[in-house]
RNA sequence: CGGGGUGUGGCGCAGUUGAUAGCGCGCUCGGUUUGGGACCGAGAGGUCGAAGGUUUGAGCCCUUUCACCCCGACCA
């Protein structure tokens, strides 16, 4: 994309009604814009960062046998109060509102319920399982308190993936796969290395859940970890008896704030129950379907790593999310806007992503947006580089830079 | 929802004992610049969050209200 094309613009001056880093910097740069306390719009590179992730998140689901879903965001409280969670004394973070007729509804805050009656039409036999749908949806949560720029919005992203199983036996399997799947998504997010399985309190059904918490000082998780185990176990369990089940002792563990990025969770027949959802298994009797949920945030990691990710310049995105991969900086006239297009030309063709700042700016006003926005390549043409057949190469990680022939730069970065 | 704080051009801010608003960034025009957010000159842009009140007079005082931020409680 050229510059000269996208309509966002970078500024000095971050918001004053934003603390969290993650929203200074993102609203700084141009990435998203806030509507309310909570409520964020993603403009272009934020949108193409978010999709990033989304991506990321999709392969992973793919290949463990996910099928792609759109559900609804509105919802009828009839399925719901045949689960029981319509009372807003049980789910307190509903949105309530109404048809014209009055009729109540209520924007979704998660969708095990819906999902689970809609699944009646399509799960009869043993032979109709397992199933693994999910999707990509805007949750709403009416927090009482929205907080940490995209961190904790009343309006977020998220993925959620529910497993439809026959068996205990079969639904653990899963949960282990997909846990698997979970580390392979945080390693490609980058967060691999601060990221834990955490052990979480389990609902009715199972001892414990699992989050995927990644240490952060922005966290709101107190977490204890393992580091030789990769493991860690949250404060809401971290008891004596949970201790010695696992078999760890206190003083192996560190304590540390986290951000909870994901979770998975075992719903045994929690909701297939209520709403009746049943198969004839091998033997001709009707059983419950053993249910899962496994949610990740798109949007709160995407908070996350603008928070994790930056310095004192701007973002720094790891190359799998960042909007672009290459910042391409023109200097200079005729020259080095023929060399510049030509580059723009052969990236773009390579099917490298790349900012082409365009734009009739100094110098120094295009190194710092190149900086702010976090691209991981630079890459300047001027003219007199050009004179010395050379281009500039910097790193956003190392600010270094490195002087290379057109064929170099294009065999580093393709 | 309890406590604390903040609302003034698009953004960041100043505004004294009450006298009808100013600075920086950005924007427009002209000129000079051109490898680290340039400089000079000339401009445009504000019913001071909203409503009510006190006063000869309110950005400033009083009341109500809305929004936003932070801490706490609660939560992906």
């Amino acid at each position: 994309m050229k510059i000269s094309h996208l309509f966002t613009k970078t500024t000095k001056d971050a918001p004053s009604d934003e603390v969290a880093k993650n929203a200074q910097l993102l609203i700084r740069a141009g990435f998203i814009y806030k509507e309310m306390a909570g409520v964020y719009t993603y403009l272009p590179l934020g949108k193409k960062v978010l999709d990033n992730i989304v991506n990321i998140i999709r392969e992973e689901m793919n290949a463990v046998g996910g099928n792609e879903i759109s559900m609804t965001a509105l919802q009828n409280p009839e399925v719901w109060q045949t689960s029981g969670r319509w009372n807003d004394d049980v789910m307190d973070v509903w949105f309530k509102t109404q048809l014209a007729d009055g009729k109540e509804l209520g924007l979704a805050p998660t969708h095990e319920e819906p999902l689970t009656k809609l699944m009646k039409n399509f799960i009869h036999s043993y032979k109709d399982l397992p199933v693994y749908p999910y999707q990509f949806q805007i949750k709403f949560r009416n927090e009482l308190r929205s907080k940490s720029g995209l961190m904790r919005g009343r309006e977020f992203w998220m993925k959620d993936l529910y497993s439809f199983s026959r068996t205990q036996e079969e639904h653990d399997a899963f949960y282990e796969k997909i846990s698997e799947a979970y580390v392979r998504v945080f390693d490609r997010l980058g967060l691999g290395e601060n990221t834990y399985k955490t052990f979480a309190s389990g609902g009715s059904f199972a001892k414990f859940s699992h989050e995927f918490q990644t240490v952060s000082s922005v966290g709101e998780d107190t977490i204890y970890i393992h580091k030789e185990k990769r493991i860690a176990i949250n404060l809401e369990v971290y008891t004596d008896d949970v201790l010695a089940e696992l078999g760890i002792s206190k003083n192996e563990l560190e304590e540390a704030k986290a951000v909870e990025v994901g979770n998975i969770f075992t719903l045994g027949t929690r909701f297939s129950d209520p709403l009746d959802l049943n198969f004839t298994n091998e033997e001709g009797a009707t059983v419950p379907v053993i249910m899962g949920s496994y949610g990740i945030g798109p949007s709160r990691l995407m908070g996350l790593i603008a928070e994790h990710f930056a310095d004192e310049k701007g973002l720094v995105w790891p190359e799998n999310v960042a909007p672009a991969k290459v910042y391409l900086v023109r200097i200079g006239n005729e020259d080095a806007i023929k060399a510049a297009d030509d580059l723009y030309e052969q990236f773009t063709n390579a099917g490298i992503e790349v900012l082409y700042d365009d734009r009739e700016e100094r110098p120094g006003t295009k190194f710092a947006d190149a900086e702010l926005l976090g691209i991981p390549y630079r890459v300047t043409v001027s003219d007199r580089l050009l004179a010395d057949g050379k281009f500039e190469l910097t790193p956003r990680v190392s600010g270094e830079t490195e002087l290379l022939t057109p064929t170099d730069l294009l065999a580093k970065l393709i």
